[in-house]
DNA sequence: TATTATTGCATAGCATGCTATGCAAGTGTA
DNA sequence: TACACTTGCATAGCATGCTATGCAATAATA
């Protein structure tokens, strides 16, 4: 098996995250709202980490489906609060509890300790790329 | 920091796969081909675990873009061999240099021994959820 | 105050991934 | 041989991610 699937960080990577979006169905954009919703759009970009396009498109689909509402913020003009329908709060916790589950089945192969070291070592490789560590 | 992206495996790998894709710029169907060339696109689905679409459409971008060449099987009429132009072959090397290149940089934050931890232990979360394990 | 810079979003256009379908070529079998 | 099944691809349509742009509202400054 000379192929690079199994030495090559990048492949390993890309596979894993294609099989866990597989196994969970992510949905990510609603995890910073069911903590706290009428956040800006701004806000969400920042916690999420992603880029402000993806967030407004993602946004677009979810107020498609009647997952969110958005407001006009009434101190700036520029800036919008995302509000959470009663049908995305419904689904809090049936699709959270999914999510755990299926990380769980999915780093079930790990001992705990395994485990707590892949995430705690994952966190920090992300921590590097993002350059946090500066 | 009560926010569920440090300790959901789901959102990290995610996040990890985004900011390795934004730092090595995979084109990762090149992957089986530079092994070695004339593969039909079925084997590379086998090799690649991905969809069989999804390579279709790859390969449709890759042949846009001169870097690959589809050839009718001589030996049966539904497959057909894919093969690298030498655009292709002449980025080989740059490529697998740069693709090296950004693994050691993302994961220069971690000790030899936990980068090969952390790769053997993603490859057996990945052989987990493939169902190899069974 | 008028002008300039910044900020918050929207949109266009693209890559990469998926599922669902359909079709033509090859295989198996009554 | 004729019919049904299987296999290898292509295509449609969608989600999620990105960069590049543009615009309106706000903030800063000459």
């Amino acid at each position: 098996m000379d192929f690079s699937k199994n030495t090559s960080a990048g492949f390993l990577i890309n596979h894993m995250a294609r099989l866990f979006a597989k196994e969970l169905q992510n949905n990510i954009a609603d995890l910073g709202l069911w903590e706290k919703d009428g956040r800006t759009q701004k806000d969400l970009v920042t916690r999420l980490d992603l880029e402000q396009a993806t967030v407004a498109n993602t946004l677009n689909r979810m107020e498609r489906d009647k997952l969110v509402r958005r407001v006009k913020d009434p101190s700036d003009g520029r800036a919008q609060q995302i509000w959470l329908t009663d049908a995305a709060k419904a689904l809090r916790d049936p699709a959270q509890a999914a999510a755990k589950a299926g990380n769980a089945r999915a780093l079930s192969v790990l001992t705990p300790e395994e485990q707590t070291q892949l995430l705690s070592m994952m966190a920090r490789v992300i921590a590097g790329l993002r350059g946090d560590a500066d």
